[in-house]
DNA sequence: CGTAAACGTTAGGCCCACTAACGTTAGGGC
DNA sequence: GCCCTAACGTTAGTGGGCCTAACGTTTACG
């Protein structure tokens, strides 16, 4: 079992898990907030449905997420005139603030994360893994009703 | 985000996992079960605690997983005459065979998931995540009250 | 123009990780 | 020997992330 792939994926994601929801409710904020503030901040504003197919969020999900930074601040819900279905979401200054402050903390936990591994390593780990994401993205199913 | 060694982990990781508990979840088992049933078959029997240590699951989540087992009679709980404390579980011929079972399904997820990956690839991902696993092990609390 | 699709939303389920508390039993210090 | 602490199994419950089902409304398409 210690050798095998998805085990060891498992056990390391779950490692970074833990560092990550420490870091990031120490600050009150979960994964989904932090995923989608940067999406916003880096791809700008876009309906709720866009934002899960950028995410990888569920909709069911998204409206909670979408309500707990809007109760924040972070974000802000405005109707599209020309489709009524829609709102769109937009980013406010407190939380492009909110997004950069949570990046930092990511970044400084991919610190201690990686620790054991050198400059090297590091790129090549991070390199089998964007492959093996990127070529799997295709076999995900593509996110129901959105 | 789309390089960031955590969120990569955590995507990976969450495709495995859906892979495996499809497989599982089709053969009616859960990734507790072939955790618990492995390390029976591999390491010997022992008792509850003992194996939560084996394989990193809390002594809470334990119970209902040996209570699964032993419930399909993969697993028998017998009590420790030298301390009234704790059960001695073992596997049976049928849990040997489930958990014969249970790798296969396994291995065949491994090859999947390292479909995209060249054989050189495959060992030299192993190698660094058995490297930062090593290393974070010790800093993984010590599963409390056991 | 009518049917199918997309949108946001509510409700719920599953698995895994994790915490808290409890009664019981064993072990170590003095 | 006794007391305090620690370990054991157990029950209960939390929370995050992923996922499905259903609904009313609105838009797009054939």
């Amino acid at each position: 079992m210690e050798h095998l792939p998805s085990w060891l994926l498992n056990q390391n994601a779950a490692y970074a898990g833990r560092l990550v929801s420490e870091g990031f409710s120490a600050a009150g904020a979960r994964g989904y907030h932090y995923r989608v503030l940067t999406s916003l901040d880096t791809e700008g504003p876009t309906t709720q449905a866009n934002l899960g197919r950028r995410t990888g969020i569920y909709p069911s999900d998204m409206v909670a997420t979408i309500n707990d930074l809007q109760a924040n601040g972070y974000v802000m819900r405005s109707m599209d005139k020309t489709d009524k279905r829609r709102y769109l979401v937009t980013i406010t200054p407190t939380g492009r603030k909110r997004a950069k402050e949570l990046t930092k903390t990511v970044a400084s936990i991919q610190d201690s994360l990686l620790e054991p591994l050198d400059e090297t390593e590091r790129e090549e780990l991070t390199r089998l893994l964007v492959k093996l994401h990127k070529h799997h993205k295709q076999g995900i199913p593509p996110l129901p009703s959105m």
